[in-house]
DNA sequence: GAGAAGTCGGTGCACATGCATAGAGTTGGT
DNA sequence: ACCAACTCTATGCATGTGCACCGACTTCTC
């Protein structure tokens, strides 16, 4: 019974600390411009070589299910961040790429973002904590899906 | 500059953890009955003495803005989970109590997800990870506060 | 005490999201 | 080659959420 309390503790843990650290975060978001989901999308795209993701890569890095990524990158589309192309070697998908100014905006926010988070989470932490922490949510992650 | 990508690295690590395991959570979620952010109020009525918060206290641990707990707790309280009754130490205040149905309902469905937890997240770490991702956790949140 | 500033909760409104589902395309078995 | 099962994305619809704001109450300052 001490066992099961153990992941129920760490997962109660772990959701308000990110529920904390979100809320900070997002105050001082530049939310102006891009809403958390959309610079998420734009992140995830900037990251990869090419540049370029079909929705279903996109929907597995967002908590939001893929008709809502779906209308999210539409409404990026019309904003001219992204572009949507048909893949060519899959007729289903939609390959949404990163244009320039999608790149230029997601930098200039990422600086200011990184700064923030910075600012708060490396001030709370140390960093062999950080470390430590950033294994342990890695190892989480990779393994929470197998059964 | 290393130094400042190792809050990044954590923070991105923590939130992804989160999205995959608040995945895998959801879907196995009773959702018939309760949403999750429904069941997070009753949680949180449930744990403190007296099984009664205010509004404002609610806000605080959850991720939803004051107006959205407003209205779910409306929500809950045509369900009968939770009654509203005026604060007779601060006229603004509404105070938001737990019923019996509530907490009956909440402890049948809290059985279910810490099975669910137990299962995803004690069998992505051992317990002497659980205990240090608790710790870091917790440090984190009581500290991404402060200035 | 009186008035200003701050806190708390509720509401109108616009909008993003989830669910169910449809439509198009792909894959695998025969 | 065909057909069934599966995958991927888009859309209709209902609803939960955020933002801006309001009124009621409290606290602070003088």
């Amino acid at each position: 019974m001490s066992d099961k309390s153990l992941s129920v503790d760490a997962w109660e843990a772990l959701f308000r600390a990110q529920v904390s650290v979100l809320r900070q975060l997002n105050s001082e978001f530049p939310s102006g411009e891009l809403s958390l989901n959309e610079y998420d999308v734009l992140f995830n795209l900037a990251r990869v070589p090419g540049r370029q993701l079909r929705i279903r890569e996109l929907n597995r890095n967002l908590l939001i299910t893929q008709p809502s990524v779906s209308r999210l990158v539409d409404r990026l589309a019309s904003r001219r961040f992204v572009s949507k192309e048909h893949d060519s070697a899959d007729g289903r998908g939609t390959i949404v790429r990163l244009t320039e100014s999608g790149f230029e905006i997601f930098r200039r926010i990422a600086v200011v973002h990184a700064a923030s988070i910075h600012r708060r989470v490396g001030g709370a932490l140390t960093d062999v904590e950080l470390e430590a922490l950033t294994a342990l949510t890695d190892k989480l992650r990779l393994n929470v899906g197998v059964e």
